[in-house]
DNA sequence: TTGTAAGCGTTATCAT
DNA sequence: ATGATAACGCTTACAA
């Protein structure tokens, strides 16, 4: 058995109030006292119960962390943020990845069964009327990870997907000096990769480039399809100052291999630039131009959020946009990097 | 404030005894006054204070893990194994990662403030005594994560290296037929890539093929630095049934890049092989001849020796060596593989 | 089958 | 400056 609050009191010869008041009020009580009690709880190897602590003053300093059950880097990317910025502000981080992405009924379940935590941050596919519900129920600080909710009133931290686009295809016109790019998107409904598409538009048309619906496709994200696409349509698309605009790095990276084994050069014969700068955009030749999105930071924000509003609960609601950023290397072909 | 025991036992008109069996143990409850203290607890939205009960059981449900905090699939590929197990069992997972991968000291210190968790799985770079000493202080259940540790005696899980590099000499040997094998591992003080050169050896030795001491070089465990590296030397390399045994996928990555910039045909000039399975292993040309490593069912497995333990604190310790599993793509030259 | 009451280890409010 | 003592919300003998 773990020694208690009152082994120490016993063996500094005080009162049990006192041992707590050394703890948490040291200028409480008389600096000798103090040194008694303190020897104590060393010899003893006290540590006040976590859970007796936690039933007085109702908070465990845990906050929750639940995502979709993701791969790659997005999905470590937030934690990693999250746990850092959890770890600063003294609080643990309970994870809870829901295994089927759609069960976000069983998984709110089963965090309000040990409701230990003091506030929570949640990223779910889809916010349905049934999760809001069920968020509600907990009665807890909630802030939502990347999910656009227009109609709630919870804090949240998204990403500026469309910022990062425009970035991207402003730098392709203005300074590559792109004449034609084409746009490779993610899963059609994916809200990001529709985003992407907004802006590819937009700057299009801003700039007064002409719009092709022809060369806007829709793929899935992966490597391979990339691949396979490109070493059909590439030889048609290839071109000077002609730039290939994927929804991700994968897919990016596809396309360069695929031109590499059609002996095309990249970027003269056709660029290729990719979106979310992970580990791989280093590990192409050339080097990908891409978007870095700031995965770690919106982990960390939607952790400070909570911690915030954990301070002070009248806080008005917040929405934070996160705003990705440029990152130019070789294979968009600007002349800068050259 | 949330709804208590007391209140359900008001409103169903029975004691708070009787609320509590019906929750822990509904066998030992009428079912008429059952069925009213359901309802009672239903409509209060009535669910145990987790602190209280702690308190009582002693329990949590809760386990730590404890990472440094490392970049790639190694974090996340442990953390959503150990989370998905976690669950599995009833258990929710506290994360931990370390900034300073070295300062496990002031971690463990964190640890035992908000002592809630029920047991912990740890993996640390190094054990030194004073870790050793300050993981006893804990007083918890406790497995190590791919730390061998000869002289402890707590339960751990790690994977076997040599048992994986092995795997991969000797299908590169007696499948694929190479004359010749390059061994490129990573940092020379890494017990990993120290484990995989050692099979190495001992396959050579074991087959009868020589062993030159000019062919084993040591990098970084980094794609540019293998790609450079390899821009140098392939071309010396290059020949035959000759194969680079890079110590993971991504310096592989860099030969097979290296290759082709060198107009060398991968695997015919030279075959290149790698290490891990990570995600870019389906994203080369030819894809990559690799060995998975199960870091999420090393992740599962440490949870589930914590469990275990917390089921029955007098099993026998044990110690398990998950065995990587050899995956043939293409980027070997094996016969099977065209 | 149900209720009473003790106790888990804290913190907080009073007195002293 | 310190000590009694009452919560906090729950489980669990023991009684009825």
């Amino acid at each position: 058995m773990a020694a208690s609050i009152s082994d120490v009191a016993l063996r500094a010869n005080v009162s049990i109030s006192t041992v707590s008041r050394t703890i948490n009020r040291p200028a409480l009580v008389n600096a000798q006292t103090r040194e008694r009690v303190e020897a104590a709880i060393r010899e003893l190897g006290y540590h006040p119960n976590a859970f007796a602590r936690g039933l007085m003053l109702r908070k465990s300093e845990m906050i929750g962390l639940v995502l979709p059950d993701m791969h790659g880097e997005f999905y470590s990317g937030i934690i990693r943020g999250a746990n850092l910025r959890a770890h600063e502000l003294g609080y643990s981080l309970v994870l809870s990845s829901a295994h089927d992405p759609l069960d976000t009924r069983g998984l709110v379940g089963s965090l309000r069964q040990r409701q230990f935590m003091d506030g929570i941050a949640i990223m779910v596919a889809e916010v349905t009327d049934h999760i809001e519900q069920a968020l509600a129920d907990l009665h807890l600080p909630l802030v939502l990870i990347d999910t656009d909710v227009p109609g709630t009133s919870h804090d949240s931290v998204v990403i500026d997907q469309r910022a990062g686009a425009s970035a991207m295809m402003r730098h392709l016109i203005n300074t590559c000096h792109a004449k034609r790019i084409f746009f490779v998107g993610g899963w059609e409904t994916n809200m990001d990769s529709i985003a992407r598409f907004k802006a590819y538009q937009e700057i299009l048309a801003e700039t007064g480039t002409p719009f092709r619906n022809e060369d806007v496709h829709h793929l899935d994200y992966d490597y391979d399809t990339a691949y396979a696409f490109a070493i059909q349509h590439l030889p048609n698309w290839k071109g000077e100052k002609h730039c290939v605009f994927a929804a991700n790095d994968e897919m990016a990276c596809g396309f360069i291999d695929a031109a590499h084994a059609l002996q095309l050069r990249v970027p003269r014969d056709i660029a290729v630039v990719g979106f979310d700068d992970t580990r791989i955009a280093r590990m192409t030749r050339p080097q990908l131009t891409t978007v870095r999105v700031p995965l770690a930071e919106m982990g960390a924000t939607a952790i400070e959020l909570v911690c915030q509003r954990l301070d002070d609960p009248t806080l008005p609601k917040r929405h934070i946009a996160l705003r990705p950023e440029l990152v130019t290397r070789q294979s968009c072909g600007c002349p800068k990097a050259h």
